[in-house]
DNA sequence: CAGCATCCGTGGAGATACTG
DNA sequence: CAGTATCTCCACGGATGCTG
């Protein structure tokens, strides 16, 4: 089964009970923090600079997807004592990590974008 | 600021209006796709196999995610003619290049799981 | 500026029962 | 066995208004 015409390795990734994988896509998975880390993988950005440069992020969700990012250890959160106030977030060394998985997952997406579009069209016409 | 004390690269992901990754997390990101092509990366399987394998997933829930693997090219369905029906799902070629930057995720989060649950610990003590 | 509090709509997902 | 068909519920996320 492993037996193609390609040199793709088959990995065996972990099934039972708790998936490892899983657990990051429960917490990473969701709608914003990929795109928040994203940015942060470029530079620090401080709030205002995250809510424009993420299109339609309301203000909410990016203060609870930011929070749950410092929480995961992912994000740091700075606070300028400064009139106005000014809060700085970047990524942790553990954040930048994660940089390297996403960025082949988002290479395998780049590549196959439109194998899936063409997929889904062959399906959907029948 | 990629200056660390690490060795890791700073990939630069695209961010602007359709993000890649967030286009495959959109699809992928889901509660029971990567387990699914993670078993079905192993062998194949068939409806009831996986119904047993992946713990908690109720029937319709596994017949939905299935449906769209299979539309969007990442999985074959094939139904043997007999009594009882007997189908059987694995794979295809994509679906096994997908399995690549999942096993980095995977990777990932088996690496840094501690990490996590340390800096959640961490946060929630404060 | 950087949030927090509140209300509310939607759809993702579970439970259950039925069928070719 | 391998699904479909309904009903239901709740958590995700949007909109709006207010504060240190």
């Amino acid at each position: 089964m492993s037996a193609t015409n390609t040199n793709v390795p088959d990995p065996i990734l972990a099934t039972d009970d708790e998936c490892p994988v899983r657990e990051i896509l429960d917490r990473v998975g969701d709608k914003w923090s990929v795109l928040i880390v994203c940015l942060l993988g470029r530079r620090v950005h401080r709030f205002s600079e995250l809510h424009r440069g993420i299109d339609g992020i309301s203000q909410r969700m990016l203060t609870l997807t930011l929070r749950a990012l410092v929480r995961d250890g992912l994000v740091d959160r700075t606070v300028h004592a400064a009139v106005p106030p000014r809060v700085d977030y970047e990524l942790t060394e553990l954040g930048r990590t994660l940089l390297v998985p996403l960025s082949a997952l988002d290479q395998w997406a780049t590549a196959h974008r439109s194998d899936i579009q063409a997929a889904r069209e062959r399906y959907d016409n029948a």
